[in-house]
DNA sequence: GGCTCTCGGGG
DNA sequence: GTGTACGAGAGCC
């Protein structure tokens, strides 16, 4: 029998650990292995002298236990094999406590790898990979599938994958109380499932809490108690391998865990007798569902550094990816689904249609767009099992190399302790820019950097020289570590490193030729994986907690980085009629005289070649021209680009830490921001740019602006009271609360504001803009100009030569306070000096700021700021909004 | 410019 | 289950 591996536990049975392996075949069949012959082991290093020793207290200790001694290499640091102790023991569970005991009388290796990876690594067997199984099959109720007894387990290759099943849930429930629904207290009233493929012709099914007769696709039960076995039934009936939904580890899955509890009904939504769990530790989730995966959007989206979006809800998400829309339920959420839920068939139905929506939503985030296409490439690449693969780039290094070592007769450290203290690791080089405002800059970056530098210096733990070596057998790094040279010992990581990119090569070549469109996903999923682990294999040797962590080995690394950069630009500008303006960890950003782009790309082809020819091992390959290019510092620029995207040029504006879209700023900002950059960009015109940000001025004072463009958005995320210090919308909140003294609750709401005119301080002038034009209220055009416009968009003019006073004056008016004014009768002097302040001080300590503060008293004393400017030293005014 | 603190999704 | 894993952006000097 051929199956995919999806899930891998054990359980101990008649006193001896059962491995069980679920997985499915092509066809779709779920089948589960079971394999008694494999028992728990690892590694004990002791002094030669003090080996006899050693075995005699182990084995007064734990007389069960097997020992013999055999040959290995230590990971870190080249040397000699070494003699130790295998121990093989029976339970898995006691593996801890023997080891805890065993670090008395030396070093234990491998002893805190979990069993069923343990097994794995023997077997050669890796997540999501294909095996052949020679067995018989078996009777048995812990299990809900077939069960096979396994004689012989093999790996076998094969690209394809087994037709697999998806369902996404979300649960809707109801408190009492006004506050967020609890487990403990608040009931579930509805579970909505979405099916891919279908579940007997249904695409999605809701079942709910109360007895009710709504369509075909809507199951009514007597109470939560019937709804959960229910639910439970259909799980079982459908089988699903992953289980989806929107912030499912950290809400449904646990709550509906908690309810069953409750309800005394069994936590049994995996394939086998074990409870299903959803554990959370510090952020992360460690959800178990046996022989199912558990895939949460909200984690995965949140994860993925392609896409990233303002906020991470599922209407954000869905909206964005699918172009669908959610149901809203208005207003206040819990009045309206509690009277959703107590009203008649038209009410359900809307309830009902709501939560199906989600569901349906959830699935098609994970189905449609292909999430997991790449999470299985990883897992077959890593060996981690697709559940493991979700969550952290650590694990699947360390298993893929667990592997490594082992056939190499290496073993692994265990994880280092926790809270350890650790070196810091000296990061890239990053040159000071030449600010400003460029024409034709050439950008060339190197590939892989970091791993390339790993196998061209065989840099690896095992590899290191700890002690006196014969320099011509090493090499000697910038850092002033040795490592052995390749053809003493090659390392175990320059080897991963070398494979992968052979990997790479062949699969890009595969690409080409594939015909098949199934095919031709999964080699492109394959790509995707290989470039992941790739990019992150530095990170797993710079971290702290990996086995495998040698701070030398990470700072040899970056030194090679910061000398290869270093060099590159020295190398780049005696050879070449260039200057480097920019640089940082793997990449240059080189100025030519050139005013084409045919010439720019020669140019930079003859770079490249002239660079990677030189240093042995690296591709310095040319990425992009930016005809225009505008650097304020390090890691800030923008530019209008030029590539090549077959044999023509891709244009476009792009930005690199210039931060347009921020929660915190209104739409207006955004919009200003990205016309200014493309008019400086690709008319380099700052004048014209001056002007659009001027006459966007006018729009504001003269109220022309619409309320959507300058509203923001911030939560109240925790009790008003519990705020310190004053802020805009919290103040709001407050102002609400008083105003519709009916509302149950502001906690947890997102509050859009915008600013007003009036005599209070700012953060008192926070508003609903839906009361502001209601009440017909004016917005206060400073506040838009000085604390939203103004601070990204000055940076931008002033590295082009444009001061912000020369920004806010020169139009028709003469300076701020008459654009300001424009209609309106005189201000009162007080307010003059607004138009000019230079700083805003706080005359009691004698801080200076360069704005106002939102609360308008100093942060350090908490007394009031005062403006100071308008040119003339001393004149300073009290602050009267 | 660098460091510490907070908060996310969900009902 | 031989486990014990966050990261971006805001706020603050």
């Amino acid at each position: 029998m051929e199956m995919q591996i999806l899930d891998c536990d054990y359980v101990m049975l008649n006193g001896k650990p059962l491995i069980r392996i679920y997985g499915k075949d092509m066809k779709g069949e779920t089948f589960c292995v079971f394999y008694n012959k494999f028992l728990p082991y690892f590694y004990l290093h002791v002094h030669d002298e003090k080996i006899e020793e050693a075995i005699k207290q182990i084995k007064d200790r734990y007389p069960e236990v097997k020992i013999e001694t055999v040959e290995k290499f230590l990971p870190i640091g080249y040397q000699p094999p070494v003699k130790v102790l295998k121990i093989t023991g029976i339970e898995p569970g006691k593996t801890p406590e023997m080891k805890e005991f065993c670090q008395r009388l030396g070093t234990p290796y491998e002893a805190d790898i979990l069993f069923k990876y343990r097994f794995m690594a023997d077997f050669d067997l890796r997540g999501m990979s294909w095996i052949d199984v020679k067995g018989t099959f078996q009777k048995t109720n812990t299990v809900k599938c077939k069960a096979i007894e396994a004689e012989t387990i093999k790996p076998i290759e094969i690209l394809q994958n087994a037709p697999l099943k998806y369902v996404s849930l979300d649960i809707e429930c109801l408190s009492d109380e006004d506050r967020f629904a609890v487990p403990e207290k608040d009931r579930i009233i509805a579970i909505s499932l979405a099916f891919y493929p279908e579940y007997k012709n249904k695409k999605n099914l809701v079942i709910l809490a109360r007895l009710a007769n709504i369509n075909n696709n809507v199951i009514g039960c007597a109470d939560e108690k019937e709804m959960l076995s229910k639910f439970l039934e259909i799980i079982d009936d459908y089988d699903p391998d992953i289980l989806i939904g929107h912030n499912l580890n950290n809400f449904d899955l646990p709550y509906v865990l908690k309810r069953l509890e409750l309800h005394q009904l069994p936590r049994s939504l995996g394939r086998s007798d074990k409870n299903a769990i959803s554990r959370k530790l510090e952020y992360t989730h460690m959800p178990t569902v046996s022989g199912r995966i558990v895939v949460d959007t909200f984690e995965i989206y949140k994860r993925d550094p392609w896409v990233k979006f303002k906020r991470y809800d599922l209407g954000t998400i869905a909206k964005e990816l699918l172009g669908a829309e959610k149901v809203e339920l208005g207003e206040n959420y819990i009045d309206t689904l509690r009277r959703l839920w107590a009203g008649k068939k038209d009410d359900l139905t809307k309830l009902v249609e709501y939560t199906q929506i989600d569901a349906e939503l959830a699935l098609r985030l994970v189905v449609e767009r292909g999430v997991l296409d790449k999470f299985f490439e990883i897992a077959k690449l890593s060996g981690v099992l697709l559940q493991d693969c979700l969550g952290g780039q650590t694990q699947r290094h360390e298993f893929r190399l667990l592997r490594e070592f082992s056939k190499r007769s290496y073993i692994m450290p265990l994880k280092p302790e926790r809270f350890k203290t650790t070196p810091q690791i000296k990061g890239a080089f990053v040159l000071d820019p030449v600010v400003g405002l460029h024409d034709w800059v050439i950008l060339l970056d190197f590939t892989s950097l970091y791993p390339s530098l790993i196998s061209s210096f065989n840099i690896c733990p095992t590899t290191f020289v700890m002690n006196g070596w014969k320099d011509e057998n090493c090499i000697t790094t910038p850092y002033g570590t040795k490592f052995v040279k390749p053809s003493i010992r090659k390392g175990i990581l320059p080897s991963v490193v070398d494979d992968i990119l052979a990997n790479r090569i062949l699969i890009r070549k595969q690409m080409k030729t594939a015909t098949d469109s199934a095919q031709k996903r999964i080699l492109k999923s394959k790509y995707l994986a290989l470039k992941d682990l790739l990019n992150s294999l530095y990170g797993y040797t710079g971290y702290p907690r990996a086995r495998l962590y040698v701070s030398d080995i990470a700072n040899t690394i970056t030194a090679y980085g910061r000398e290869t950069i270093a060099s590159t630009k020295k190398m780049v500008e005696e050879n070449f009629p260039v200057k480097v303006i920019y640089a940082d960890t793997d990449s240059i950003f080189i100025k030519a005289d050139v005013n084409n782009l045919e010439d720019a790309e020669k140019l930079a082809n003859r770079v490249s070649e002239f660079v990677s020819s030189k240093l042995l091992g690296l591709e310095l390959k040319f990425e992009k021209i930016y005809k225009t290019f505008l650097i304020e510092t390090k890691k800030r620029y923008a530019g209008w680009s030029f590539e090549r995207d077959n044999g023509n040029w891709a244009e476009k504006i792009e930005m690199k830490g210039i931060e347009t879209v921020r929660r915190d700023w209104c739409t207006l900002v955004s919009e200003t921001m990205f016309d200014v950059l493309n008019i400086v960009l690709k008319e380099k015109d700052v004048k014209k740019a001056a002007r659009h940000v001027r006459s966007t001025i006018d729009d504001l004072v003269k109220g022309k602006v619409s309320l959507e463009k300058l509203t923001i958005v911030k939560g109240i995320t925790k009790s008003l009271d519990s705020y310190e210090g004053v802020q805009p919308h919290v103040e709001l909140a407050k102002k609400i609360i008083k105003r519709e003294f009916l509302k149950p609750s502001i906690v947890g709401e997102r509050l859009d504001y915008v600013i007003i005119k009036g005599n209070q301080l700012l953060s008192k002038r926070a508003e609903d803009p839906k009361y502001v034009k209601e009440k017909g209220l004016e917005i206060d055009p400073r506040y838009y100009i000085y604390n939203q416009l103004l601070p990204p968009l000055e940076r931008i003019f002033d590295i082009c030569g444009i001061s912000a006073s020369e920004l806010l004056e020169g139009s028709k008016q003469k300076n701020l306070l008459d654009m300001l004014n424009g209609q309106k009768p005189q201000l009162s002097p007080e307010e003059t000096i607004l138009s000019a302040f230079d700083s805003v001080v706080c005359k009691n300590c004698e801080w200076s700021f360069r704005r106002p503060t939102l609360s308008g008293n100093c942060p350090k004393c908490n007394s009031p700021l005062y403006f100071s400017g308008d040119g003339s030293i001393g004149k300073i005014v009290e602050l009267k909004p």
